[in-house]
DNA sequence: ACGTGATCTGACAACGTTGTCCAGACCGCT
DNA sequence: AGCGGTCTGGACAACGTTGTCAGATCACGT
């Protein structure tokens, strides 16, 4: 029959055609051991070693009593002396469970996303969990990719920043017991845990408050209105808006890309008031991006001399020490993080009960710009 | 390599309706259930349901040639009517390879590393790995944890940050062919492939560059002298001095945490010359954090009117909108990244040759702060 | 001496996948 | 019809771990 369990074919090649990663290493690894088969020690190895059973192996290593002191000892030295580390694809796969979880998000690098991860990181390590995350860079098609990449490596529970409107691809991984859990967006067309910011209401109460210091021209300009955020911070500007009886001009309405050569223009446009609408004297940016590039252009020295009111959606660091300082609707990421990641466990543990969302409020942090003054 | 894993994700569900009502594939997947044991759909079950044998399914899954188009389209209708997705642990523990690596870092929020991380992602996505990283909170005994964890995951590589200055714990697994990449900081008492930014370089230019606008007190407040990167620093810090052939007084020089309470202590100490030194006229700050503090201390009212020159190590968002612009020494977070994933799947694809160090330039950034004149 | 538990230990069968190997079926050719 | 070859398809044994269950061993009370 095949050749013993010593050797897994092995065609000598000095040569190696680069594309076969594990064989060099793995080589590597025969050259120096030499031992049975060419990989690591396993925990049958170790109990031959220490001249015991199998399972005794896996009582020591795993903590489990019923294992005189002696015979553990005797494992113990054989575990060290041969560097035996357990392979935990194979408890997974026996076990059924991997203490691990994913997290889809479009941007780990991004400023705002960071400290959400950070945070399901801090959770999913308090309950022995790992964290395998991923960047979807906006893209449906890659955040499906990834997500089903995930839930084939079987981990527990799923922690997703939606890219897409679409979730009907996970329903099979939900029903087969994959915990699921959106952030920042909801899900589309599919039922599931969800925590959101209260973006309608903070969005609101950030246009309310330039209206509160004497603004009646207000530009918002903001991301793609297909993300659900976006969205409703426009709904939240449309509605302080009407609240104070305010009319509002298309021309100050942007929704659209974070370029910033986008941003700039359209800036530019309700500042000038180009398109005959009259110019704007404050603005409502609809997320950090935004507003950082919204607070480099009214800091070009040509516009200067009149100073625009500015409150942003999303607080970023150093903004107090910006002149002037800005004001921003905040959100706390890595509460929203954290928020999930404890739905997410909650399921785990065992809560079977129907999907639930939780909102979490945002604040609002006067610093400066937003108190300005309406300058005509 | 596992890129054909989302040729099997298309649910192209005909038989679904387009309602999406959960409920229903929730029903749906009771029913499943209800056959073997009652878990999720495995091969076996496909194998069953097409009237196929468990092989065949095995090279649909995977794309293999040699099944003929009918049998494949009765494998795919079974795939989806069960909605099975491939088990990737079984495949781990069979092939021994995950296809994923570990990155091992202080914390996965600092702006810092969160490029550096997000670069990592990148390069292993384009090797068809997943990125499973841990947050090590510059505590060896946390870092040692989760590398080891990562390698019972038998994940292919390991990319690490170290947080402690003894890394003969991973040599077992070196030797048993996990490709190991340190970036950022070097490794301990073991010989590791490497990526550096030139520390030394970098703090020797920046002071270098204050010594040529005139400073010849210049304090210098670090990070913990333990920390490879912020010793490199100092030195270059003396270096530059010393070509100068300045004196550095011990009051002028102050590592320790990044804790702003301790940094405005440090600064204001210096600014005072209250120990009978002479009051520093420049700071070169020793990382971000650091800087940004100093940034916030010089900004205070009372030191507006005697303005002190700063040159930071590593750059930061919006350094540029300050006032003064900040001058920084700028690090490439992503570029070391990249650079360190690349070393990584070098091994991966065979190389098999020494530890190789590779030492990243810095680029100083003229912006304002760093070219304010001494004001005695 | 003899059960009688209590304690310790190991054989064995999963877990779900893929590699090996062999057996038919079918083809075109002599 | 016989022969060699190419396609298909499937049986079976790994991969390294853990759960089950039953066998050994031992101390102890009768």
């Amino acid at each position: 029959m095949t050749a013993d369990a010593s050797d897994t074919a092995d065609p000598a090649r000095p040569p190696l055609p680069a594309g076969a990663a594990p064989a060099g290493s793995r080589a590597a690894a025969a050259r120096r051991g030499g031992r049975r088969h060419a990989g690591r020690p396993t925990m049958k190895d170790v109990a031959a070693q220490a001249g015991v059973g199998l399972k005794t192996v896996s009582r020591v290593v795993n903590g489990e009593a019923g294992v005189s002191s002696d015979t553990e000892r005797r494992v113990q030295e054989a575990i060290t002396s041969l560097g035996f580390r357990r392979n935990d694809s194979a408890r997974v796969l026996r076990k059924g469970t991997t203490a691990s979880v994913g997290l889809v998000l479009e941007d780990l690098a991004d400023p705002f996303y960071s400290p959400l991860s950070r945070a399901v990181e801090e959770v999913a390590r308090a309950h022995g969990a790992l964290l395998i995350n991923g960047s979807s860079a906006e893209d449906p098609e890659r955040e499906q990719e990834l997500a089903l990449a995930l839930c084939a490596r079987r981990v527990d529970g799923l922690v997703i920043v939606p890219a897409s409107d679409d979730h009907r691809y996970l329903a099979p991984e939900i029903a087969a017991g994959v915990a699921t859990v959106f952030v920042d967006r909801p899900p589309g067309r599919i039922a599931a845990d969800l925590v959101l910011s209260d973006n309608f209401e903070g969005a609101r109460t950030g246009v309310a408050h330039l209206i509160a210091h004497g603004h009646r021209r207000i530009g918002f300009i903001g991301d793609r209105p297909g993300i659900h955020t976006a969205k409703e911070r426009l709904r939240g500007y449309r509605a302080a808006m009407a609240e104070a009886g305010l009319p509002v001009a298309d021309a100050w309405v942007a929704p659209g890309s974070t370029d910033s050569d986008r941003v700039r223009a359209d800036a530019a446009r309700m500042l000038d008031g180009t398109d005959g609408t009259e110019p704007v004297t404050a603005f409502f940016s609809g997320n950090n991006r935004v507003t950082v590039t919204l607070v480099r252009e009214l800091a070009a020295p040509e516009r200067r001399d009149r100073p625009v009111a500015l409150v942003g959606f999303d607080d970023f660091e150093l903004a107090d020490l910006l002149s002037p300082p800005v004001t921003v609707v905040a959100q706390d990421p890595a509460d929203l993080g954290r928020s999930a990641a404890e739905l997410l466990f909650r399921r785990l543990d065992g809560a079977d009960d129907e999907p639930r969302t939780v909102s979490r409020p945002t604040a609002l942090i006067a610093r400066g710009s937003g108190e300005i003054p309406p300058g005509d």
